[in-house]
DNA sequence: GTACTGTTTAATAACTCTATTAAATATGCT
DNA sequence: AGCATATTTAATAGAGTTATTAAACAGTAC
């Protein structure tokens, strides 16, 4: 049952194609032209253009899910929390450069599409990699506070304000590239200066 | 010129769908069958739909700008930061809670139609309206750091903070109910809960 | 009442989209 | 090679989409 080439290329044009325009405004000729194939093929793969959304939407789930969970394992003993905010937020950021549509597309199909709701939450939630990523957070953030390193926190409302500060970063970036007709410079000065700001935040807030 | 009874039932049903399904997943028969019309009298009013979502995405626009330019009016004379931040995150919330989906629905369009963008661009970053309520707002940011009540910050980056921080609580509300399962009551925990740590996190940051 | 205006609808053209089917290739096996 | 299986394509059904057109309807002016 290995994936052949061009089911390779269909996923993979799939997956830009699904990022960039979401599922509505995407249609498998859409798909079928950048992958080089015939439209009739996506159907013979997966049936239906739902069955390819589905899939793809999981590989992002547990693709993201595995890199944050690589994140919370970086080793923290020893250092100080300034060195600690530094390097998750610099792994952070290094994550979603490679990716930065995803946290959009992640909630934006949930958000648009209701009835998905419930096969995105069997998805995601239940997700045990979701499940052992969120525990293993939540022992750090106890961790910090028990060493005295932070201040008392409730490590959702925490884990909310970052992923809000960094993923809107990325979200509004090609806005603040297009509007604001920024060069890719500009656009990397943008990155540093919010990664920087983030940082700042994150610490006078933890600071105990 | 006066816009007809229909023409606002149009307006409402378009509003509703674009808002909650976005521009390509609503269909103009969609929006007639809402609005209580025959599909062909949308494009009597509108010509095409791209001209209706156009109105709507305008207005919005406008709506949303003269409510923050109206928070930025509020007297803060006299008050400390502790209290002013208060205030205008209060306002914030209760803007949105009465619009809740408009934030993501500004930039969904944006992000995923990137051809709309320059059109968009038009609308939002050339509105005379953005450009007062923008500089308002730096006068506020200098004149409190003028005054000691607040640590040097670039105002910019402030604004993205405190944008990301609050709409992102809004756009993750439906997600937290229904992926959560969580009830009204527990929503509304929510919100106070994120509103409150909002507010202590700008707070910390914003200190001297 | 009739003519004139603006509003609303039914009908439909012209597309596009998803999905299926049957036929055509390609690939591997003996 | 010859056969079987898997892959790929062309053709197309069937539904849904936007937009237009011509006809019906409603209201007003004379």
């Amino acid at each position: 049952m290995e994936p052949t080439k061009i089911e390779l290329e269909i996923m993979a044009a799939a997956k830009q194609l699904f990022l960039e325009k979401g599922f509505a405004a995407t249609s498998t000729t859409d798909i079928a032209r950048k992958a080089g194939c015939n439209q009739a093929l996506i159907h013979y793969y997966y049936r239906t253009k739902e069955n390819l959304f589905e899939k793809i939407y999981l590989a992002e789930v547990n693709n993201t899910l595995s890199i944050i969970s690589t994140i919370l394992d970086e080793p923290i003993e020893g250092l100080s929390i300034e060195e600690i905010i530094d390097r998750l937020i610099d792994t952070y950021f290094l994550m979603l450069r490679d990716n930065p549509k995803v946290p959009f597309f992640l909630v934006q199909e949930l958000i648009i599409n209701s009835e998905r709701r419930e096969s995105m939450r069997q998805l995601f939630i239940l997700n045990p990699l979701r499940q052992e990523a969120y525990e293993k957070y939540k022992r750090l953030v106890y961790h910090l506070h028990e060493m005295g390193k932070i201040t008392d926190i409730d490590p959702f409302n925490l884990l909310i304000s970052v992923i809000s500060l960094v993923a809107t970063t990325f979200l509004s970036l090609p806005l603040y590239a297009d509007l604001l007709q920024r060069t890719l410079a500009e656009q990397e000065t943008y990155l540093s200066e919010r990664k920087q700001e983030i940082k700042c935040m994150l610490i006078s807030r933890l600071r105990p």
